[in-house]
DNA sequence: CGTTAGCACTCCCTTTGCAAGAGTGCTAAC
DNA sequence: GTTAGCACTCTTGCAAAGGGAGTGCTAACG
């Protein structure tokens, strides 16, 4: 774990990456030995600093500058090194105090905690909307549009709301839709979405074993209603925020950041990635593999209520980040949204 | 019309300002002669662009560049020198084909049509949802999601869903709730929301006059769904695009547009405005009044369906705008919009 | 033998000065 | 009324110079 550094390059490299946070500044020795009392002069920590380079955990920008944390210092730092502290009670409350109106529907609750985390973090907030694939059906409604054209309301135990169009082959009665919605209800009610595709791969299989036309026609509506990957939307929210850092003042590395943040996709991997994962997960843009974040840093945590409805969510900012302030807030953040979305399913 | 100026000087502010859009660069008296046959020397044209400067339609960035339109040069020229083009058959159909997936819901279209005017336009697409209040009231369902929750679905003629949630004082039944959602569906199907509205007024105001307590919990229902406003939601499509252009290097503008885009409401307020407005409206940012979009124009036009929706669609961008070529595009697609509205509707 | 002071060296950043280029406004001639 | 000529202004680019910050090396120190 603590991979062959001794205590006092372990000392020293905190040292840096935390002025480093703090200043967006190459560190160099002597500001070291000012800021931190390790009772050595500029030459000795030079010497380290020298060996933490070869080491790559550190690099210099140019010859006369301090030195920068690589990114394998990040992670050293985040593995080893930082000790993230609790939120205190105070902090636990004025968070909490954002999320005091009631009643919200799951996508407004779910942007406002995007905002909240954008806001009190000052980097971007990012939210992932549950994939309807992890959450348990309610209800749907079916509503007649034209002959042939349906509009299906589906709602989730907790509180998700998607609607769809769909087109069918042939015309439908209201009556027989009202029918085929209360024969789905209560067949697929309280069940998991993974397990009622099952089931209606199943049933269409003895589709015209059948004889009651109705209720093939509800398992076929049903199955088109499904087919389509639900939900798995993504808030961004305070875009502007990250801007204002300093290493974006590089117009270019500016817009590329904001193309990834209008293409979307690349974000909804990286969250899906982390969904299973229990606890806060940082993800360090690389240049290399991601290159449209490099530079970036995603925390994030999975939010899930009992209902077993999982989402994640975290913020998005430059490397260079205060995780210990940020980590509890992204991990708290979830777990406060985690726990609404059970009281305001109730 | 002409503002008192003569052939030669409209001839040569069109010159000016075409120039200007093309290069981005302010434009000098031998620029002029050079691209454009007017059959006079550079000093000639000097003297009109002094007295174009003094007439407040040209200004210079400083003594020795050339000049670059100003907000009233602007004007005069959409307004007297511009002639829009009519789009080409070939250009409308290349349009066309961008709508082609069928089936999509209202918000998927119009988020669509934003993305689409702004990468045939290369600047930011801009939609605003119609306000439910325009719109005509087809089909509410009511879904109890617990006794004293309960989420609406509304539906509007044009195929606009939205819901919500509302708490009701006392606990509702399925079938209260059935027998509301069928009352009021038949009351007010077709009508317009504005109409609804006051019904619901005139309807509240004799509340104690009605026997029946079940169509007073519908009344008080519906005019908790309608209580909010709905709709007015405002899409912004392809921000990084108009990041493009060379009027945004600056990076304190850039982030202050940013800023107006995040906020929305700034857009939301200059939409509604246009919205009465048939054709195509051009609206220039000034520094005084709106200052978050300095040196953008929006260029928005109406679309409606023939139900009588009505929202707002453009393109915002810089100032400097090929116009000939923007205006077409909004208003074609404003057209095209109302017309798919209408066909998906039916 | 680890630590430290001293020093030469490197590299960046800012300032300064200068020359080139572009465009104007004015005046006088056509 | 139009145009050529010219002095003037302002920007832009470039190079040189100076200051600052930080390093790496070496030699001395405890």
């Amino acid at each position: 774990m603590n991979e062959g550094l001794n205590e006092r390059s372990r000392q020293i490299l905190e040292a840096i990456i935390e002025d480093y946070i703090h200043t967006g500044e190459p560190v160099g020795s002597r500001a070291i030995t000012r800021r931190h009392d390790i009772g050595l002069s500029p030459a000795s920590v030079r010497n380290v600093m020298a060996d933490l380079e070869e080491l790559g955990y550190l690099a210099s920008p140019h010859t006369s500058a301090g030195r920068i944390p690589t990114e394998k210092g990040y992670r050293f730092y985040l593995n080893c090194l930082l000790q993230v502290r609790e939120l205190s009670r105070q902090e636990r409350l004025w968070i909490r105090q954002h999320y005091q109106r009631r009643g919200l529907q799951m996508e407004e609750l779910l942007r406002e905690a995007g905002r909240i985390l954008s806001t009190t973090s000052s980097y971007t907030g990012i939210v992932m909307v549950p994939k309807l694939e992890s959450s348990v059906f309610r209800r749907m409604e079916f509503i007649s549009l034209a002959p042939r054209r349906i509009m299906v309301v589906f709602i989730s135990q907790s509180g998700m709301v998607e609607h769809r169009l769909i087109e069918t082959d042939m015309p439908i009665t209201e009556g027989e839709l009202q029918e085929a919605a209360n024969y789905l209800n209560a067949t697929f009610s309280g069940l998991g979405i993974q397990d009622i595709k099952q089931r209606i791969v199943i049933e269409m299989a003895r589709e015209k074993a059948l004889y009651d036309d109705l209720l093939r026609r509800a398992i076929l509506l049903s199955s088109k209603v499904l087919e389509d990957d639900l939900g798995g939307q993504v808030f961004i929210e305070g875009t502007a925020n990250i801007l204002e850092q300093p290493e974006f003042s590089d117009i270019n590395r500016m817009k590329r950041l904001l193309r990834a943040f209008e293409q979307k996709s690349l974000l909804v991997e990286l969250l899906h990635q982390t969904q299973q994962v229990e606890g806060v997960q940082i993800f360090i843009g690389s240049p290399s593999e991601y290159s449209e974040i490099e530079g970036c840093s995603l925390v994030t945590a999975s939010y899930s209520s009992r209902r077993g409805t999982v989402g994640t969510l975290g913020i998005i900012g430059p490397t260079r980040m205060p995780y210990a302030m940020v980590i509890p807030l992204v991990s708290y953040t979830a777990s406060l949204v985690g726990s609404i979305l059970d009281n305001e399913a109730e």
